[in-house]
Order: C-alpha cells, then sequence, then structure tokens
DNA sequence: GCAATATACTAGGACATCCAACGGTTTGGA
DNA sequence: TCCAAACCGTTGGATGTCCTAGTATATTGC
C-alpha cells in the first residue's frame, strides 16, 4: 500500500469548506467523507481475506444470510431485501456462486415467480470456514475500540433508522 | 425505494453471532456491517444529486480537489494520493471529465512522466454549482446529531490513522 | 371469467474499483 | 558514463452496483 500522508486529506477538506464561507456544512461532509474512505478500507481487507476462499464481500454476504436461515433457503427478494441490493445483484451473486457449486436455484413450491436460493452442502462449509477467519482476522482487529464499536452502531443504527432502512 | 423491513437486519446479524459463540466479535461485525450500508445510503444521495450535472461522486471529489489547489491543476499521481483511489480510477474519471471539457490533461514541464490535471473555466464553475447544492441538499441535512457528526469524525479519524491513512 | 395491475426474476448497458502488465521517463549507484 | 531500478500513466480484464426494459406469473377488480 502506498505510504501514509502527512496530513489528514479529510481534515484538510473541512478546513477547506470553513474558509469558503460553509462552515455550516463543513463538519458533517467531514464526517460522510471519512465514511466513504473507512468504509473503503474495510471493504479491501475483508476482500482480501475472502479472496483465498474464491469469494467477495457480496458473495460471502448472501451465503451467511442462508446460513442463518432455518431452512438453509430464501427467496430471491428476501435475500434482496435483507442485504438491501438491488435484485439485479443478487442475480449476479446466485449465478457465481451456482456456478461454484455453493447454492443451487429450485422453484418456489406454490409461487411461480418466485425463485429459492439453496445453500449446498459445500456452500455451508465454505461460509463456516470464511465467517471463521473473518472473525480471527477483521471484526476481532477492527481497530475500533471497544466503546468506539457501541457508539458507532448507535449512531449509524439511528441513522438508517432515519434513513428508512427499518422500523421500531 | 422499498419499504422499511419490520426488524433492523443488523441487529439481527449481530444476535446471530452471539448466539454461535461469536460473542467477542458480534459487536465490531455489526458496526462494520452498519457502515458499510450507511455508506450505501449516503452515495446513493449524493449520486442522485449530482446526476442532473451529469457528474458521479468520484468525478466530482475530483473536481473539488482541483477547485481547491492554488494554480486549479495536480499532477496524476498527486491527486490520486489524496483521493486515496487507484491510478487507475483517476485515469478513468478524467479521461470523462476530459471528454465532458471540465478539465484538460497537459505535461509536466520538467518530468516527462508526470500528466497535470486542469480545471477549465466551465470545470470550476460546475464544481462550484454542484458544491451549493450539495451543500444544501445532502451535507446540509445529513440526518446526524450535531454530537453524533462530531463522534463520527473523532472516531473515523482515529480508525483511519491507524490503517496507515495518514500520520500526525 | 377476463382484463388490468402488481410482483419476481433476468438481460443488457453504464459506471466505478481494483489488479496485472506494458511502455516511456527519471534517478541513482557501479 | 551507463544501465538497472524506481516511478508514472494507460490499457485490458474481472467484479459489483445500479437502472431500464422485458418476460413470466399472481392477484385484483369489474
Amino acid at each position: 500500500m502506498s505510504p501514509p500522508l502527512p496530513r489528514d486529506p479529510i481534515a484538510d477538506a473541512q478546513r477547506n469548506w470553513e474558509s469558503h464561507g460553509w462552515s455550516d456544512v463543513a463538519a458533517p461532509m467531514a464526517a460522510i467523507t471519512a465514511i466513504m474512505r473507512t468504509q473503503q478500507i474495510l471493504l479491501a481487507r475483508i476482500e482480501g481475506v475472502l479472496k483465498p476462499f474464491g469469494l467477495t464481500f457480496a458473495r460471502y454476504e448472501l451465503l451467511a444470510l442462508l446460513s442463518f436461515a432455518r431452512s438453509g433457503a430464501l427467496p430471491m427478494n428476501k435475500a434482496s431485501a435483507l442485504l438491501q441490493v438491488h435484485p439485479t445483484s443478487v442475480t449476479n451473486a446466485v449465478d457465481r456462486l451456482q456456478t461454484a457449486g455453493l447454492v443451487v436455484r429450485s422453484p418456489h413450491p406454490t409461487d411461480g415467480r418466485t425463485t429459492l436460493i439453496e445453500l449446498t452442502a459445500e456452500g455451508r462449509t465454505l461460509a463456516k470456514r470464511a465467517t471463521a477467519v473473518l472473525n480471527a482476522e477483521v471484526f476481532g482487529q477492527s481497530g475500533f475500540g471497544e466503546e468506539d464499536v457501541n457508539q458507532l452502531i448507535r449512531i449509524l443504527g439511528d441513522f438508517r433508522r432515519g434513513a428508512g432502512d427499518f422500523t421500531g
């Protein structure tokens, strides 16, 4: 990776915003930009860990979701809703997971429009192994302090509720 | 957009982690997943605002960066480092901005390897207009409380420093 | 019962990101 | 001095995301 910058580019941007008369929105701008950059860093770590398994984060999320479903199967639209991604993204992920033999498509017993995604035995095993490594190498070494983790969960939970992700 | 879910899927995932004996990493997992989702929501808002300008967030970031440079010009590699993205992403963005007449490439006066990106008059004007709308519609209505914004800046700043983004 | 509407999934296209590899330029040590 | 190593930007390929449109199946209303 590239060497660290001598200065925080986001803090610089915040100062630029303030010196241009946008002080009222400089802080939110900095917070939002920091979220963007943090996501990029975390995604790179996760993908690095998953690569040896032939998985990407999108595919892993789907595998993990299926592994927690009672029957190990979910309708495509349900998966799309729970993962909060576009239906076509699920189609894409399922295509690749199916090619890899980790899931199979099967028709819904009563609704002809719906397709069920079902975990195969290999899919379940791989999900388990990938989760173990992810827990050890990423989530277990996140770099966030314990109290900061709680703050993030609370702040981002409030935000997501306000954005209409969920109710309650 | 899709209707809100009855339950927070990330909180559910956290409970799943805990019930599978991974309590020690359940909270960081939830925090990281929440960052992923929050980034997605914010990016969608930003892109929605920028679309009428024919800009994406990646292109806007480059325009904004150039508009804050003293001379209105920056070497490609400098832009890549400050935006913290891969050089090929900058090449891609510059290609499109140049086609749109918002920037031009020019050779570096002393280093034949380096290419300078220069803002055109239209580029500077568009950056100004896009920033005004972004400030009003996104940063000014972020949905984060004032104190939460400060918390985010602090927490994510610590994280980014720890991840090697910058020193100091 | 049948037409109109709604829902589910997929195909094709645009865009961004990264990585690997390549050709041109500069730098630094033998 | 001169060549190897480092550096810079671009091209080509893979992946993911979204949007629009199209096909098939369900549901609703008259």
